[in-house]
RNA sequence: GGCCCCGUCGUCUAGCCUGGUUCAGGACACCACCCUUUCACGGUGGGUACAUGGGUUCGAAUCCCAUCGGGGUCACCA
């Protein structure tokens, strides 16, 4: 027997020679790949990868990359939550050539070329599910049946207890590949309105996957049972409709998440039943690629109730240090006390209450959808260079014989290959992401960082936007963007400008240390620097920072004037570096807070 | 439980197909030191991995088998 183990990773099986596909390089078809997300919420990170990957596959190859909606779950689909996966995806820069059009901010719209298929939301094509629905009753393949969901759910049950995989029993009267009699009265009967679903009359031999990354799967005789193909509401279930839309939308490569592998035999199944219905041929089996999975560092599953989960542990932890915590968190949220018990106790991870806690509590939860990074302050670039290397290698070296690990778009399309995609589970690292941001963050321009930061800000912190005086950008931005791994962190390497002038604390240690020790030293040198910018105009970071080093050079060091400075202008020992900090600030804020410092602490 | 996939530092991985050049290289994280007006940035250095056990071979992270471990999936959800 061939072994398909001992094929080269990628090359086409040739025990199978319906696979032996014309869709390769330079082949007269071209390559078409597509994501095909269900519109039931927000894009998840890992949706994001498989995106990225199919769309790396298609540009690599010169071909197309396509965005189908799979709405056919009627009761969870949504237009909201549609529109919201195509602008996360746009927001990364992965652009569909097929597929419903968006209109972007800069007028460019996504999806303006598609190809004509008949529309890219599965729940506008049932017509042409029905069709072929026909076409495998016609044939024997499938068959209509008439147990109700509980019927079948009890059989199940009863299957689960006695430790049996439960399969749905064929109907002896029903023939493989046969449309006899009994056949034809139920599909009589279907057609006439009677309540039903329909059935793939799945094959008894054993069914191949062939798999680019993994190797040929091989499932054996009997593990698939007739699974359903059409609900009983009329619309047909993922299965039918993804091998569906793939024949007719052309999809030569199918790349997505290895949960999905062994759902795949039946999608080979189908493919060998059906037959076109311009020219009877069998449908395509696609290239298939498996890519591995990705989980928490703890292994979970990456869920939106991680948020819930993150955001109850801080508010549990505050209100065991400190009781009345829990007062604080209903009133500072307004969520009624039942939400916050709930919450707590852990009857609902709704994330809306884990979200308000968040923000009352100051945490930052942790990101699972594209949103949550965009919310966060990530550069899409760094998703994108980090998503590509979470099971998938370029194996190159750098210049200097480090491996290969920061790239952009344009380098993926042009060296990405199904090859080189691992087969390991991995671990989302929170940690290196960061990192990658912060070096993403690194290499902009000051300009090109305020811009950005600025645009960021005023979408996701307007109430800091509002305090940063117009042309301040530049110079703030200058000041935080090496302190900043995300846009959020450069805002809160800024808090000082949120300060109020009269009102701020100070912190005791600090002000021990740098202002009234040595006989209130350091309340002198406040003294001195207020006396100096009083005068100063313009009020420029580069001539403030002069005037400081200037006083440096008299009294012992930087150190015995900035630190005393910072003390005074902000609380506490720590801020950006002091010439942009008092630039930014304005001369009248910053003579305002020395001389409230002075009043209050001078002896 | 049945079926299927996977198993190199804490994490992402290179190396594995074409066994020796690897007492295993890079990155992130961590630790130490340097730089420094604080916090950062940056620089230098350090520790940590081939799941286990059998084969095959002169030689195995690399090939074979078993065990153990992890994961996926068993819906009228996708």
């Amino acid at each position: 027997m061939f072994h398909a183990a001992s094929l080269p990773r990628g090359a086409p099986s040739h025990a199978y020679p319906w696979l032996m596909s014309k869709e390769t390089v330079g082949g007269s078809t071209e390559c078409v790949t597509r994501f095909a997300p269900s519109p039931t919420g927000h894009l998840h990170i890992g949706g994001a990868r498989s995106a990225l990957f199919c769309w790396a596959y298609a540009k690599r190859m010169g071909g197309r990359f396509m965005l189908r909606i799979e709405d056919t779950d009627a009761a969870r689909s949504s237009d909201e939550s549609a529109r919201g996966i195509m602008e996360d995806l746009a927001w990364l820069g992965i652009e569909w050539d097929d597929g419903p059009s968006l209109s972007l901010r800069d007028g460019r719209v996504v999806g303006a070329h598609a190809r004509d298929v008949g529309g890219y939301f599965q729940a506008r094509r049932v017509p042409l599910y029905n069709r072929f629905i026909e076409q495998l009753v016609k044939a024997g393949r499938a068959y209509p049946a008439f147990e109700s969901n509980e019927e079948i759910e009890a059989q199940r049950k009863l299957a689960v207890a006695a430790k049996q995989t439960y399969r749905y029993p064929r109907p002896a009267e029903i023939e493989f590949a046969v449309f006899n009699a009994a056949l034809e009265s139920r599909w009589k009967r279907a057609c006439a309105g009677e309540s039903h679903v329909i059935r793939f009359a799945a094959p008894r031999e054993e069914v191949v996957v062939p798999d680019q990354v993994l190797g040929d799967v091989k499932i054996a005789a009997g593990e698939l049972d007739d699974f359903v193909i059409r609900k009983a509401d009329g619309f047909p279930t993922y299965h039918f409709a993804v091998v569906i839309d793939d024949q007719t939308m052309g999809v030569t490569h199918v790349m997505r998440a290895q949960e999905h592998l062994a759902n795949t035999p039946r999608h080979v199944a189908l493919q060998r039943a059906l037959r076109d219905e311009k020219t009877g041929a069998p449908f395509r089996t696609p290239g298939y690629a498996h890519m591995p999975l990705i989980f928490n560092m703890d292994g979970s599953k990456m869920s939106k109730r991680d948020k819930a989960k993150f955001a109850r542990k801080a508010a549990k932890d505050a209100i065991a240090k400190d009781a009345p915590a829990r007062e604080r968190i209903i009133a500072g949220t307004g969520l009624p006390e039942k939400s916050i018990s709930d919450f707590l106790a852990g009857d609902t991870d709704a994330v809306e209450i884990a979200e308000k806690v968040g923000r009352f509590m100051g945490l930052t939860l942790p990101e699972v959808e594209v949103h949550d990074f965009r919310a966060n302050g990530y550069i899409p670039a760094a998703i994108i260079n980090f998503l590509a290397l979470l099971g998938w290698n370029p194996g190159m070296k750098t210049a200097d014989g480090k491996d290969l690990e920061k790239f952009d778009m344009k380098f993926i399309a042009e060296h990405f290959s199904i090859e080189r995609i691992g087969r390991t589970n991995a671990k989302f690292d929170r940690a290196k992401l960061l990192s990658f941001n912060a070096d993403a963050i690194g290499a902009m321009s000051d300009a090109e960082f305020a811009g950005l930061w600025r645009v960021w800000c005023e979408e996701f912190e307007p109430p800091f936007a509002k305090v940063v005086p117009g042309d301040g950008w530049e110079t703030l931005g200058r000041a935080v963007k090496a302190r900043a791994k995300t846009f959020r962190d450069a805002v809160k390497a800024s808090a000082f400008l949120m300060l109020d002038d009269n009102t701020y604390p100070f912190d005791p240690a600090a002000v021990a240390k740098n202002l009234t020790a040595a006989d209130g030293a350091g309340l002198a040198m406040v003294r001195a620097v207020r006396e100096r910018l009083a005068g100063l105009d313009p009020f420029d970071a580069g001539l403030i920072h002069s005037i400081l080093e200037q006083l440096a050079q008299h009294s012992g060091g930087m150190g015995a004037v900035a630190q005393p400075i910072r003390v005074a202008l902000t609380g506490s020992a720590v801020s950006p570096p002091l010439g942009e900090t008092l630039a930014v600030l304005g001369k009248a804020r910053t003579l305002t807070r020395l001389d409230r410092c002075l009043r209050l602490l001078s002896v």
